[in-house]
DNA sequence: ATGGTCGCGGAGCGA
C-alpha cells in the first residue's frame, strides 16, 4: 500500500435558490442540504413570519442562519455551513424605497461577501409596481459601486426577476409585456454589469440557450421545458477570478411540491 | 386563452 500525498484544490460551493415559501418548501430544503452540502445558501420568497423561521432545523442540518423575513411574502435568508465565522453586513439596500419589503441581505462568510437579493418582479408593466422594481434596481446599481469598491471577492446572487437577453426565455412572444424582460429592466441589470460584474451561469455556459432557472406552474411549463432565466450569480472581478464552475440543478425542479425556481449553484477556487 | 397553478393565510393578492 502506497500512500499517495496529492495536493487538495478546496472549494466554496454556493447557492441560491428561491423556495416560494419557506413552510411549504422546508422538508425540500432540508433534503438539498444534505444532499448537496454546500458552504452557502442564499435563500429568497421565504413569505414567513420572523418569528416562525426554522432556525433549530436549519442548525440541526449543520448551518448558521441569517434572516431577514417579513409577514406573507418576500424574505431573504444567508445559511452558512460549519463552525466559521458569519457575519452580518446589512439587511436591506441603503436608501431602500420600500424598507419593510425583506429583499436583500448581505453577510460575510468563508472569506466571501455574500448577498441574497430578491428583485421586485414589477408586473405588471405601467404599475406603480414596475416603477418600484426600477428604483429599486437603481439603488442596487449604487451599491453594486460600493461594493466593487472596496476591491474583494462579492457574490450577489438571487432571483433578479430580469431576463437578460431572448434567448434566457422559451418564448419572446409569450414574454413581450413581461416587466422580466422589458427594456428597461435588461438595461438596468446592463448597467449594473458593466460597472464589471461577471454574469457566472453565461460565463460557463456561453452556447446554452436552454440555461432556464424558473419554470411556471402553470400551463404546464415544466413539462414542456417551457423556462426563462432570472436567477443569477454576478461576480466582482476578485471572485471571478476563482471561477471554477456554475450550473443549475434542474433536477430539483421535479421533485415532489418543487418550487418554481431551481436551485443554482456557484464553485469557486479556495483563495 | 375567457384559463391554466401555487403559497400564504384563512379572502384575495402576488407571482
Amino acid at each position: 500500500m502506497r500512500l499517495r500525498i496529492e495536493l487538495l484544490d478546496l472549494m466554496v460551493n454556493i447557492v441560491s435558490f428561491n423556495i416560494n415559501g419557506l413552510r411549504a418548501r422546508l422538508p425540500r430544503l432540508l433534503e438539498f442540504l444534505e444532499r448537496e452540502k454546500p458552504d452557502i445558501v442564499c435563500l429568497q420568497e421565504l413569505k414567513g413570519e420572523p418569528d416562525a423561521l426554522p432556525t433549530d432545523q436549519v442548525e440541526a442540518a449543520g448551518y448558521k442562519a441569517l434572516w431577514h423575513g417579513q409577514k406573507g411574502f418576500n424574505g431573504v435568508a444567508f445559511l452558512s455551513r460549519g463552525d466559521g465565522d458569519l457575519k452580518l453586513r446589512r439587511a436591506g439596500l441603503p436608501d431602500d424605497p420600500a424598507p419593510e419589503q425583506a429583499r436583500y441581505i448581505e453577510a460575510e462568510a468563508h472569506g466571501l461577501i455574500v448577498a441574497s437579493i430578491y428583485l421586485p418582479n414589477g408586473n405588471p408593466v405601467g404599475s406603480e409596481k414596475f416603477g418600484y422594481k426600477l428604483e429599486w434596481m437603481a439603488r442596487l446599481e449604487q451599491h453594486a459601486a460600493a461594493l466593487l469598491a472596496e476591491e474583494r471577492p462579492v457574490v450577489l446572487a438571487g432571483d433578479y426577476n430580469v431576463i437578460p437577453e431572448d434567448r434566457d426565455t422559451f418564448s419572446v412572444k409569450a414574454m413581450a409585456h413581461d416587466a422580466l424582460m422589458q427594456p428597461e429592466s435588461r438595461a438596468a441589470l446592463r448597467r449594473i454589469v458593466h460597472q464589471g460584474w461577471t454574469d457566472a451561469l453565461r460565463q460557463v455556459h456561453p452556447d446554452d440557450d436552454r440555461l432556464y432557472t424558473f419554470w411556471d406552474y402553470q400551463a404546464a411549463a415544466w413539462p414542456r421545458d417551457a423556462g426563462f432565466r432570472i436567477d443569477h450569480f454576478l461576480l466582482s472581478p476578485q471572485a471571478a477570478d476563482r471561477l471554477a464552475g456554475a450550473g443549475v440543478h434542474k433536477w430539483a425542479r421535479g421533485e415532489e411540491k418543487a418550487s418554481d425556481h431551481a436551485p443554482v449553484w456557484l464553485q469557486l477556487h479556495d483563495a
